[in-house]
DNA sequence: CGGAATCCACTGCGATACTG
DNA sequence: CAGTATCGCAGTGGATTCCG
């Protein structure tokens, strides 16, 4: 395991209705794994990602990155050729979501097996009333 | 709106069958929310983080508050005395979540008006094809 | 006071199959 | 090649009501 697990990490707000802001949320279950296929900046087919990705279906892939494509994360560049080409590529804001992306994982790496264990020692706990 | 938006952050890990490591996943609705009601480091009681929480329907609290203890990140108190009380405080474990939390929500605001935009931008989006 | 029990609606997301 | 169309289930989380 060189790799670093591929985290997800959602940043959503459920709670805007008390204050003032937009309902706001971001990160769908792949969204983080194809923001780390694209880090490097270079721009990548539709092919190449699901090729990177094969444990998610074209339906959900398509469903990802049409959302980040409407967030601003990346653009969609469609070539009219035969056969089709289409790229996908991070842009700045898509960029910019790496940090924090990064920090989470680093946490996660941390203190992933403390959790581990935790819940396993919860796991014979008995219903105590 | 001087409060920061009480964003919600979630780490999870839905791949790793492709890794070796364990499936991990943290963070469900409430959870962000929760662990910034205490993030003092005080003891509070149930009450409380329903005052402090209107949104949340009890059903729903006491969910999040089983799940974060079984994860570790918050201890849970009852005191045998009539009228009964509950108190709820984070370990050191929930404390270190909270960084990662805070980056997340630094991103959020430096960044949540430029989604906004985007989002807006593509709302009239005829499906090109 | 601090829950538990029940019911239910939504939707994320996976499987499968088909197409310009 | 790069999708779309359909189906269906399981998990989340909200409303409501009741309990020790």
């Amino acid at each position: 395991m060189s790799q670093p697990p591929p985290l997800r990490v959602r940043f959503d707000d459920p709670d805007c209705a008390d204050g003032a802001v937009q309902p706001f949320r971001v990160g769908d279950k792949w969204t983080g794994v194809v923001l780390r296929c694209l880090e490097d900046g270079a721009a990548r087919r539709f092919g190449e990602l699901r090729a990177a990705l094969p444990r998610v279906t074209p339906k959900v892939l398509t469903e990802t990155l049409r959302s980040m494509e409407r967030s601003g994360f990346l653009t969609r560049t469609a070539y009219e050729e035969n056969p089709p080409r289409v790229e996908y590529a991070l842009t700045a804001l898509g960029r910019s979501l790496l940090g924090p992306l990064d920090t989470a994982c680093a946490w996660a790496r941390a203190h992933g097996a403390e959790i581990g264990d935790a819940r396993a020692a919860h796991a014979d706990d008995r219903p105590v009333a």
